[in-house]
DNA sequence: CCGCTTTGTCACCGGGCGGTAACCGGGGCG
DNA sequence: CGCCCCGGTTACCGCCCGGTGACAAAGCGG
């Protein structure tokens, strides 16, 4: 389940998606308008939450943008006391609003409602190239090789790989997805779980082929 | 199809009975908590639409008390800007939610989505493959060997499972779904009713081959 | 009120998941 | 040349998770 972040406030963002990715989904986030209209075509997420006041185009910009070809779910962000902003924002197409400051309690259970009302819950499998992740089955398939058994761990660190497939992802980001904290101590967990994850999914665990390392960078996905 | 509307506001109340009068159901008025625990009671709608702010017992209590022993589907209707009560609502189990004022076309669009995916619209007996559970006879049949009698409870986690066989169930839906939304801690629970149902259906209970375990995950139910 | 069935709770076990440390080998650099 | 940083690998171990048995509590029909 993606979900895409879209807020200029970096704290909030990073608030909002920490919340998130603990309960399971997978985050994208974008710092201004333009970006989030880019990774709305990108990455087709299946929960919009946006803010109205954003540098690059507003939230109201974005969403009628995206009502345009989509009917994803939006959630908008918004401050105490601007009632005719949300008013013009729910006439734009948006599903739902958050007042801040509110509780991470709040905001799950909001988003919750919303997928469950657009009926996207089902939905859980992501898959790119020859590969293809079942969350709710916990597997991987790779090509038409039997369906592997992934833990919950693994089962995190491809989501986040899978979904950038191709592209090198940074030892951070892996570390605050799966873990949801980051840290130099920390690198060995990562390290211990792709070892663990490439004894599952490689023929020649010592040569990787899918999951590859970028040094010094982090490491990356070869779908192909 | 029957809708229990509770509300203490007359208009209101009229109001939705007429758009859900018109649209073929058949409704049931409350004006207070009291009324519409009573009549959840006699009636067994297929549907409570509740007012949070209600005289006699508060939407939370009656919906909180219909949780109890119901999973029939629950939309509230709250005011704008009264965030914290409905997320205390979709955490007590409602379903759904509308801010008034909404448009009659926006309700029965939801009224109907929420009795679609309760299910509400099938038949007591459901089949997939081997499998034939009849919820009337509290029995199940599998392949050509005569019926199984089930406790209230299996049939719930049957229910489920299989109208989501092949498939892996979470834990936590089932436990929603079987018990209502208390102890989504509660693994124990589901650890026992799966074990006490494997007695009964499985062949060889230890290495199961139907109602299968996705570690980490939940359950599925193999079919064929 | 009794007895049976159903359901909730507790305790225990075995296995695997995941966190931690230590070691190895290679490459960059002083 | 030797140091050290980085990533891979091995090993160990605590703990959580799922399965199981036993028993108490609750529900229900006679």
């Amino acid at each position: 389940m993606k979900v895409l972040v879209a807020d200029d406030d970096r704290d909030l963002r990073d608030l909002v998606g920490f919340t998130l990715t603990q309960a399971g989904y997978l985050v994208i986030k974008a710092a201004d308008g333009t970006g989030a209209l880019q990774s709305v075509a990108d990455e087709a997420p299946d929960l919009v939450i946006l803010d109205i006041n954003m540098p690059g185009a507003s939230g109201f910009q974005v969403c009628q943008t995206i009502r345009r070809d989509s009917r994803v779910p939006i959630m908008m962000l918004t401050v105490r006391g601007e009632e005719e902003d949300l008013v013009r924002a729910l006439e734009l197409g948006a599903d739902d609003y958050l007042t801040k400051p509110f509780s991470p309690r709040t905001l799950l259970a909001r988003a919750k409602a919303l997928l469950r009302r657009a009926g996207t819950e089902g939905a859980s499998v992501l898959s790119n190239g020859r590969m293809r992740l079942d969350a709710d089955e916990h597997s991987l398939a790779i090509a038409d090789a039997p369906p592997i058994r992934l833990t919950k761990l693994e089962l995190r660190l491809l989501q986040l790989l899978l979904a950038n497939a191709g592209r090198t992802v940074s030892s951070d980001r892996l570390l605050i997805h799966v873990w949801g904290h980051r840290g130099s101590g920390d690198r060995q967990l990562l390290k211990q779980l792709v070892h663990r994850l490439r004894q599952k999914i490689e023929r020649d665990p010592a040569t990787p082929q899918i999951l590859q390392t970028a040094a010094g960078a982090g490491y990356k996905l070869v779908t192909e």
